[in-house]
This record gives structure tokens, C-alpha cells and sequence, in this order.
DNA sequence: TAGAATATGATAGTATTACTATTATATTTG
DNA sequence: CAAATATAATAGTAATACTATCATATTCTA
């Protein structure tokens, strides 16, 4: 895939930086350094200045490229999700059968991020991290009407959307396929972090995955007798 | 419920208070108006500050109370916690078949909030919000495994091992009962959350609860003869 | 290649936040 | 009634989240 990705860009709703970080050196070191900084010191601690000191260029610079933090991470997440369905359709798109092609869907959506390895800037493993630990920050706030309204979600609903379609196709009678698809997503992430953190709120550990479980409770629902 | 709940409190570990706002009138006025000032501003806006100016009183004694907003935040989730298991407790106890049990359980985790009631300065309609909108942001923090050791998160804990220990209860071979209680519970706030602001995202409405969905997807899982 | 345009850097300034500290004034209790 | 305790008022600090201005560097283009 490495190869092919180099000629790949991730569309970003334009409306979520000032100035486009892919078109200078000093946008992608935001980038590039944001991703680690966000990883390492966290969401709420990390600041335009702090990251300015961090890649030796000025607080007053970066805000040339993003208005605040929180566009920064709806950028870096949007990034996160249009890899994300990249990968899902160029993985799925071949596969004919539809059991195998959610399967095949929810193991790239659920998934550990173990290699850092498609775009030079952009660090995927840690990228992970942050979607795990920051992204329902980016849509709990009070600002979420306006922002969806903005689009600054629409990658992330094209894929829900994906997976729901995937989902129908297993089994039409199935009743609630796009709250499944989001259940896969966001418990996906939920399920990663509980395995840190909280070990004892879940069944997943070095041994068991986030997509064996998820898969497990996906195929066992689907085409399914049990009704109401 | 309600003369019941008159004798009953629930208990908040003590060291997320500096002082218990349950010992005086300014301590109950500050959880009742903090809980109806994070649901009006949201999280991110509440300060003391402005909780001072709004129940009349002063920024410098609601610190002698609480040391943040963040220890406010986990008081209140705790207290809405230790009501849900109340709650849960109550009306499962009587309950012999393990199928009706789970089937009720899952109805008083997931259910709507309606009515505020059982405490009188405490709005369990608005408490509900903000747990659906907030309460992420209490453990997705970097001191959260800090905090996991002090306990504050020791009621939710207890929750989601009752759940799975209701869930083993009918299908004593499910392997994973502690992913899916938490998920229950997790992705249950989250579809009242998608209901409200990404209706795309969920197939609740109107018309379809969360507690629906839910319900249908753990029952559809166990019991069942698809394995791996 | 000069001169204009653009990008970046440096510095300063503002309002707000998240507190801490001190002192004064109520209120409760023994 | 005095002493203890709770609350209020005020002031102060460092950090945050910006905005504004001006200087300097880089690049583009006639």
C-alpha cells in the first residue's frame, strides 16, 4: 500500500485551517508535531505555544495555519478518518462476498495502528492514540450543531454510513444497521482505551482484540431468528 | 420510589470533596445550580466564577468545597453512578429469571430520563445531560490511571460487574460479558447522544430507544450457537 | 536582478481562567 | 457570651487564548 499512498492526499474540509498545512514545510511540522505533542503531554495541556517552542517557530505563526486547538484536532482527526476509509475501500472493494467483506471491515476499523509507515509526516501509531483518547472531545461541546453543519464530521458519517451499508448487505431484515455501525466505530475506540485503562471493564487484553469481540457481537446479531 | 430514596444517600468518595456538599445549604446549592450551569454553558465554559455569581455566593468558598471542576464533574457522574445502581439493584433484585432481569437492567441503564424526583436539590433530567455529554471528558484525561487508583471510579466499576455478571447469568458461555455490559452502558449515552446531534449516525428516533437497540443487539448475541 | 508580494518571527498587549492568600464579617456552638 | 467555624470580599499570580503590529526573511515575477 505504501507506494500507491504517495500519491494519495486526504481531502480535509477547507473550512478547518486558515492556511492549507500540506502546502508549506512549517504547516507539516504543525502537524507533524502536533500528533506527538497531543500524544505525549494530552489534549487540554497542549498549546499553540507549547508546540511553537516545540518545532523552534512562533506561537503567532501557527495561527496563520489553524484559528484555535480544537480546529487542529478536528483537522488531524478528519485526517485520521479519511485514512481510515481509504484503507476500508481499497480493502473491501475487491471482495464479492458480504460476510467476508464486513469481516474484513471491521477488522480495519477496530484494528491496533502498529506501523507508522504511509505518510512521511504524519505518525499513524500515535494519530491512533489520540482518535482513542481525544476525538469525542472534538464533537462534545456546545458548538456541535453549528460545526456538523459546517461539515467538519462528513468523513467520519461517510464511513459510518459505509459500514452500515456493509451491514445491510449481510442482512436486510437487520433493523438498526447504522447504530451498529457506529456501535463498531466508537466502541472500537472505547474497547482499545479500556484495555490501557480500565482492564477490568472489559473482556479484551493481550490475548483477546477489540475486533474479535466486536466481530463476535456483529455476526452473532446479524441473521439472527430472534425478533422485538 | 421517592419516600424510599428520602432516607437514602448515596455515598461519594471522600476524597473528590474537600468539603461534603451535602453538609450545608451552600454546599446543596452548589451541586444543585453546578449541574443546571454545566448543562446550560457546557463543561468547558463552567467556572466557579461564574457558579459563585449565579447561586450568590463567592468564587474563593465554592473552593473550599471542591478543588476544580474536574473533581465537580466526577462527584456528579459518581453520584448520577451510585443513583443508577440504586435504581438497578432495586428493581432487579426480586427478578428470578435471568432473561427478565437482564431485559430490565438494560431498560434502567438506557433508558430516557424523564422526571426529576427522588432528590430534591438534585435535577436528574439535567444530570442525565450531562453525563451524556460529559461524562468522557472525566477518565479521557492523562491522569486518569491516577485517578482509577484513588477510586473515583470505583461506582461505575461496580455497575458494569453487576451488568456482567447478569449477562453470564443467561449465557454462561459468552465470552465476553465485561466488554459487553460496558458497551451497554457506553454506547447507550452515545445513542442518546447521535439521536440528538447526528441523526445520520443511529437508527434511534423518535420512535426507536437506545434501550431498544440495545436490548435486541444483547439478546440477538447470547445464547447463540455461532462461535469464533 | 530589483522590487513586490508573501511568509514567518518577535514582541507586546488583553481578557479570562484557575487558582492561592489574606482579611473581614457572619453564623453556629459550647 | 466567647470561641470556633463558615462564608464573603478583595487582591494577586501565572498561564491561556488569543489579537495586533512591526520587522525580517524568502519567493516570485516583470
Amino acid at each position: 500500500m505504501d507506494r500507491l499512498l504517495q500519491g494519495v492526499q486526504i481531502r480535509i474540509n477547507e473550512k478547518l485551517f486558515l492556511k492549507d498545512p500540506e502546502s508549506s514545510s512549517l504547516g507539516r511540522r504543525i502537524i507533524e508535531f502536533s500528533i506527538q505533542l497531543i500524544d505525549e503531554i494530552g489534549f487540554e495541556s497542549f498549546t499553540f505555544k507549547k508546540l511553537g517552542k516545540e518545532i523552534g517557530s512562533n506561537e503567532s505563526s501557527i495561527y496563520r495555519y489553524f484559528e484555535n486547538k480544537h480546529k487542529l484536532l478536528l483537522y488531524l482527526t478528519s485526517w485520521y478518518w479519511g485514512w481510515m476509509e481509504y484503507q476500508l475501500v481499497f480493502a473491501t472493494n475487491s471482495i464479492r462476498n458480504p460476510q467476508e467483506k464486513l469481516m474484513k471491515a471491521i477488522f480495519i476499523m477496530t484494528k491496533t495502528i502498529k506501523e507508522d509507515s504511509a505518510f512521511s509526516h504524519i505518525n499513524e501509531v500515535l494519530l491512533n492514540n489520540i482518535v482513542i483518547n481525544e476525538y469525542s472531545k472534538s464533537y462534545l461541546t456546545k458548538e456541535v450543531d453549528v460545526e456538523n453543519k459546517e461539515g467538519y464530521y462528513i468523513i467520519y458519517k461517510r464511513l459510518v454510513s459505509r459500514l452500515g451499508e456493509m451491514i445491510s448487505e449481510v442482512d436486510p431484515n437487520y433493523k438498526y444497521p447504522t447504530s451498529l455501525a457506529s456501535t463498531i466505530l466508537e466502541n472500537g475506540l472505547h474497547q482499545h482505551f479500556l484495555k490501557e485503562h480500565f482492564p477490568s471493564l472489559t473482556d479484551c487484553n493481550s490475548k483477546v482484540t477489540p475486533t474479535q469481540y466486536l466481530t463476535h457481537l456483529v455476526f452473532n446479531t446479524l441473521n439472527n431468528t430472534i425478533d422485538e
